[in-house]
RNA sequence: GCCCUCGUAGCUCAGGGGAUAGAGCACCGGUUUCCUAAACCGGGUGUCGCAGGUUCGAAUCCUGCCGAGGGCGCCA
């Protein structure tokens, strides 16, 4: 294809800069196997370097052009950079294009290349090509997929469930979108470490031990280990606003924790553990990945306050203000524009959220040595979080070279638009929730499948319930707000699991038929000439490029839209094209391996968000 | 008052500067001697909130306005 010496290769560098040009080296430049031809099956990356090649040879610099490859309606793909060269080069767009047509750099991918329009390059891939790289995608382990290059060390703060409190649906989200770009980053291969910030420390536990002691130690663990988190809370809650005395005793009792009383300390352990032992349960339910090493609660922070105060003190960066201790972050302010302050320290000398988020920054960027923080936080914190990122900048625990993102999301809202409750207007617990989309899924099952073992029933359901559920959050931009129907989610038609779960389990029944389930070696070749063929190689090829987008952009629904086409595409190929009754042992074969890369596709896509793909429904 | 986010088909949503803005639902019609009909195929929908600007080109970027939600000092 093209020598070997891709460090001096300006075409290639060029390239690599361009793809780089998010800033920091985020996005994955074209990683390059021993044997100097791409095996990638990202054939976007392959054909927007020979669109830098075919440039520098007219003459171009290659690192001042952006090759703007993508799908085309009008033929496999398109290179859109002609007309942006028009007024630099003096000539016109369609003069341009044809003149990246006559160098032949294209040649090698494409069969055929048009100037098409006022100059966009329609790019018609050789069925070679296509061919080649669906059978490398066939036979590799990880769909033709390669390592992200650098990988990071990234530390992704999600869930952060509330010590004796129940939990709701916005942990729903953060638990479940975090956990999405937990897997996908992992599978991109970044080193990823989970961070549980559990809310465990704070005023509240006063009142709460209080009610403890009044409740009793063991009849508390065992209602909070089993998830009576809610009605806890509110009994402390309506004691401390009704009765004095409580109130009181509940004040002293935050000085006692504070002070590290040992009886307290013992007392607050005890709610904390049955919390987490609560939390854990979820998360299994949940199927996510977080586990107890995963946690890092507040708490554990606590230690490092008085030093993260010290600190930001010695370095000038926090002054006194009404008594109490704030910095003041650039580029942040509130009413009247006066300067937004950052409390370190409260007027009564206890630390507040911000005190121990700035203390956590400073972990995970000097003890766990993370270059990438992620906060899978609620879009209402985007204020704060700014300016915890920004006094961390200011304070030089946050370098240059850390990238931090607050990957905020949207309210879940009922039908009534406003945000989900139950009638009674309590928020929704968690594990209602999920008990509700298991039944509703079960329901469905036996409607459809009566016939199915009571065993394999309950694991589809859970499949399939969960899953539904996990899906509906996922497949819509996470920033948005986003309106949770039953109905909607766990329908068969459109972008839901269940839709893709379905098609998943068509296709391995076809496997099974061909008895291909278990081991396929792909076909000698792919064969592309219809159509319906065509559109689905390509799309299949499209897998890597969107999980690249999906983890630069940190939007899991770029998956899902990516997993709707696929499977849409798919049940087109699979009306038009006969798999099994196809003419020739060697269609057989072809479309065989177009059906087994494909299946694979969808559950290692499902799976990337925490779903499950059961062989059958 | 200031700041942030959102506004795309009747509904739920895609669309990160490119050609004619797309799906699903709903609505109408069709498909089962045929690889899972829990499915599939066909049928028409738009002042992309409004107005300017940048650009060869804007739903997309910038500014202003309108509408919705959220945030703005010791809760986390």
């Amino acid at each position: 294809m093209w020598p070997c010496a891709y460090g001096r290769d300006p075409a290639r560098a060029a390239f690599q800069r361009k793809v780089c040009r998010v800033g920091r080296c985020w996005q994955r430049p074209v990683r390059l196997p021993p044997g100097g031809c791409l095996l990638d099956a990202d054939i976007v990356a392959a054909l927007e370097e020979q669109v830098c090649r075919a440039a520098a040879a007219i003459g171009i610099d290659p690192a001042t052009v952006e090759p703007a490859v993508r799908r085309s309606d009008f033929a496999d793909y398109q290179a859109d950079l002609a007309m942006g060269l028009a007024k630099r080069l003096g000539k016109p767009p369609r003069d341009i294009a044809a003149a990246l047509i006559a160098t032949g750099e294209l040649d090698d991918l494409c069969a055929e290349v048009a100037v098409a329009g006022p100059g966009f390059l329609n790019l018609t891939l050789a069925d070679g090509a296509l061919s080649e790289r669906l059978i490398a995608a066939a036979r590799d382990d990880r769909l033709g997929v390669p390592n992200h290059d650098p990988t990071h060390r990234v530390v992704v703060d999600y869930s952060a469930p509330n010590v004796a409190k129940e939990m709701h649906v916005g942990h729903l989200r953060s638990t479940v979108i975090g956990d999405a770009i937990v897997r996908l980053l992992d599978f991109l291969g970044h080193e990823v470490i989970p961070q549980n910030h559990v809310g465990d420390w704070g005023t509240p536990f006063g009142m709460l031990i209080e009610q403890l002691i009044e409740d009793g130690e063991q009849a508390t663990a065992e209602r909070l280990s089993v998830g009576e988190l809610g009605s806890f809370y509110q009994r402390a809650n309506e004691r401390f606003t009704s009765d004095p005395d409580f109130a009181e005793r509940a004040r002293r009792r935050v000085v006692a924790l504070q002070a590290g009383d040992e009886e307290t300390l013992r007392r607050w352990q005890l709610l904390v553990d049955a919390s987490e032992r609560y939390f854990s349960r979820v998360y299994d339910d949940l199927e996510v990945r977080l586990t107890p090493e995963d946690l890092a609660p507040e708490s554990r922070y606590n230690p490092a306050l008085p030093q993260v105060v010290r600190d930001l003190e010695s370095l000038g960066l926090a002054v006194e203000s009404e008594g109490a201790l704030c910095v003041y972050p650039e580029g942040s302010t509130g009413r009247d524009d006066r300067p937004l302050p950052l409390i370190v320290r409260k007027r009564d000398g206890g630390y507040g959220y911000a005190t121990t988020d700035l203390a956590a920054v400073r972990h995970r960027t000097d003890d766990l040595d993370a270059d990438w923080l992620i906060y899978v936080v609620g879009a209402p914190q985007a204020q704060h979080l700014a300016m915890v990122f920004q006094a961390s900048r200011e304070a030089g625990w946050l370098g240059d070279d850390v990238r931090v993102d607050h990957t905020a999301f949207g309210s879940v809202l009922g039908d009534n638009g406003k945000m989900l409750k139950t009638r009674s207007g309590k928020p929704i617990r968690l594990a209602d929730l999920l008990d509700e989309a298991v039944q509703r899924a079960r329901t469905l099952i036996e409607e459809k499948d009566p016939d199915l073992p009571a065993d394999e029933r309950e694991q589809l359901a859970r499949a399939v319930g969960i899953g539904a559920v996990k899906y509906a959050d996922l497949s819509s931009d996470r920033l948005k707000d986003y309106t949770f129907a039953w109905d909607r989610m766990l329908s068969l038609q459109g972008n839901t699991a269940p839709y893709l779960q379905y098609a998943h389990t068509r296709i391995r029944s076809v496997l099974r038929r061909a008895g291909a389930e278990e081991v396929l070696p792909p076909a000698d070749v792919i064969h592309v000439a219809d159509p319906a063929e065509r559109a689905l190689a390509l799309q299949l090829l499209g897998f890597g490029a969107t999980l690249d987008q999906a983890a630069e952009l940190l939007q899991p629904h770029r998956i899902c839209t990516y997993l709707f086409d696929l499977a849409s595409t798919f049940t087109t190929f699979y009306e038009a094209c006969p798999v099994l009754k196809a003419g020739s042992a060697e269609l057989v074969a072809s479309r065989l391996t177009l059906c087994a890369l494909t299946g694979r596709t969808l559950a290692a896509g499902l799976a990337l968000l925490g779903i499950r793909a059961p062989a059958r429904m």
